[in-house]
DNA sequence: GCGTAAACGAGACGGTACGTCTAGTCTTTTC
DNA sequence: GAAAAGACTAGACGTACCGTCTCGTTTACGC
């Protein structure tokens, strides 16, 4: 039978833990999520495989924490305010200029690669992918709606507009052609994306 | 090394071949996709190991001709323009039913699952996801392009409208939310959604 | 490495140690000898592995210990010669006697189960062998040199008889269908070792 | 849940299973029979696991099939009767030297040790300590049956000794005092067995 | 209709990784 | 400072599948 018993996380060796996630980002990084093992990621931690299994359900889990303890380590560094959607009045200007910053991002494979596998992984593993969009997810897009509320507020948006569903026009275009791959992701199609969602396609 | 000599494909067994396609379907329905195992299929199809591994080269493979086979007996069942995306002359009003009717598509697990697993594996392995979006995921698309296209002529959409950017408008926010679950699929969600990128978010 | 000082031991706990024996005769009685670890001994006893390994160095150690002291409570509780052969002046008949009782301890389950995981252990770790040889076997053993150097001087027994080798007709062959269960161990099988031993196989 | 179909034995690869032989006997020999692991058996055969578990249900079936197997081929080489225990028309000196024979096979370490382990662990499990007696140690006991009735037939036993009880005087002591190692194993104490044996103990 | 060659069902094979188990060591806290 | 507790590295366990490779057994075409 499993081990049930709970263990104490008081008594975690945080060396383990950083070369864990150390190792884990350089396997799949290496040689892709798929041909990452756990076995391959302890060994390459200097640990025993049972550390991993005692703290981490799955390799999928693995990598998102050591997603999660990467982009917090990025955080801190920035300051706080520092990841904001910047706001100089003009909405499309701003929304262009995080869209190109986040197709140089999906585009590079340092980002690629290991967001896709967990993208993939929390597409089939629903419990998974609950963990994924709150802790890595849903505060990007909290950037969109911060911003689209203050554009609402200042009149450049319709003050209809349901900005969880609004921002879905700038990510969700984006998401699909990066993830299905149907068309090249570049800056143009950024520009046109935001030209698109904030005049709408009918003639006016 | 592999089995150099290509099969001859007029001598292939027809009964296996479905067998296949039904035991395939059927187990990834049953047990998800990470625990359908080509060892399983076999055996449920009644087949030798070596018969898949002759006709495809990977699971996800099989699963994906397995979908496309299911997809042309439907098709055929229809009329070949039943398919198509009606054009009632509102371009709203036709965006808005063929919109629901994929929200209803992808809530149903009958689709959801299997097409969720072809999604994800298509996602990680680049080969096979390009199989994918050409027999599956482009001809959807397409019709959107057609609708679109029309609309421009008579003058409903700007002039200046690409329509396979314009298509991920609907498309990209929709597969977004079914994919990553960041917030339930409904027929109000759609109509927003067509509302939004036909008017655009900016106050006219 | 492993802890080189040697423990203390006046500060030894003596009910860890009691508890130990007891979790180690109760386990190897109830699951058998191989499928009694270290850890379970630990655990059954309510004391850390580190107490086991401080002060044994194998879980083979721990049995023999938990043997020999349970043969020391025994010893205590008989008088001092209460365990030597008996000399009635007929040396068939004592011999009788002890070979018999013998048998019925080594078909008894309580002996039979621990003795035989300790023997197996022994023959092939030769340190623990000599052990085991040394603490439990030997001093059996030479209660049969003491009652054979009495015959001889009685008379009762060749004079140029080696009493190490001559015990061995006696233990071994019983040893021998005890461990290698060649033939069931009975008294009559007894009696006539006796016999034999006694009187040689050549007709007189 | 384990692999309850037995395989078919037709289609047994011959060369894995010599290899697998060849691997434990050297194994054992070289590490010891405790520190030989399936996993090596299976590296060192160039074999995989599964093939070791698909025909042997532990590690000590396959080291005994392989002792068995060596037996065999041993027994091949040399004519049949050539392994029976001669008859030279002088009993005392026939055991002498087949006893002898085996003091010296019980303390080459090449014999020695996988005899050990085979022993020791059928000492422990029954099941497999019935296969080695009756595979192994059943033929050879039962050519000092024969002999010892030959030598009643011609009158150098007594009319009234029975044979299986017999042979244990001589193979009993001699298994004893190699299993528990609690004195030299020489051809001095082959030849002093012999004597007690057949002419007994008491004074003539 | 008969021979032959390819596809077939079956499953043994060499492997890899799984998730579990235990060994023996190390660390922390309690008595 | 011994002891309880238990996390740690290490690595074998037995299982599940992988993809390849024979085996006979159909099956269907060309002679």
């Amino acid at each position: 039978m499993a081990d049930t018993r709970t263990p104490d996380s008081t008594r975690r060796s945080e060396r383990s833990r950083r070369a864990i996630y150390d190792a884990a980002l350089a396997l799949v990084g290496e040689v892709g999520y798929q041909r990452t093992t756990i076995e391959g990621i302890a060994a390459r931690a200097g640990v025993g495989k049972q550390t991993i299994y005692r703290w981490w359900p799955s390799k999928a889990a693995v990598l998102l924490e050591a997603f999660v303890d990467l982009n917090q380590q990025a955080a801190d560094a920035l300051g706080e305010t520092a990841q904001a959607i910047p706001d100089t009045g003009d909405l499309a200007a701003d929304l262009r200029r995080v869209l190109r910053a986040t197709v140089d991002e999906l585009v590079d494979p340092k980002y690629d690669i290991p967001t896709r596998a967990l993208t993939a992984e929390g597409i089939v593993d629903a419990e998974l992918g609950s963990r994924y969009v709150d802790t890595l997810l849903r505060p990007a897009l909290q950037l969109y709606v911060d911003r689209l509320v203050a554009a609402r507020e200042a009149g450049h948006v319709r003050a209809d507009v349901d900005p969880e569903t609004a921002l879905e026009l700038f990510t969700g275009p984006l998401t699909h052609r990066w993830l299905l791959r149907t068309a090249p992701l570049t800056h143009a199609y950024a520009d046109r994306l935001v030209d698109y969602a904030l005049n709408g396609l009918a003639p006016r």
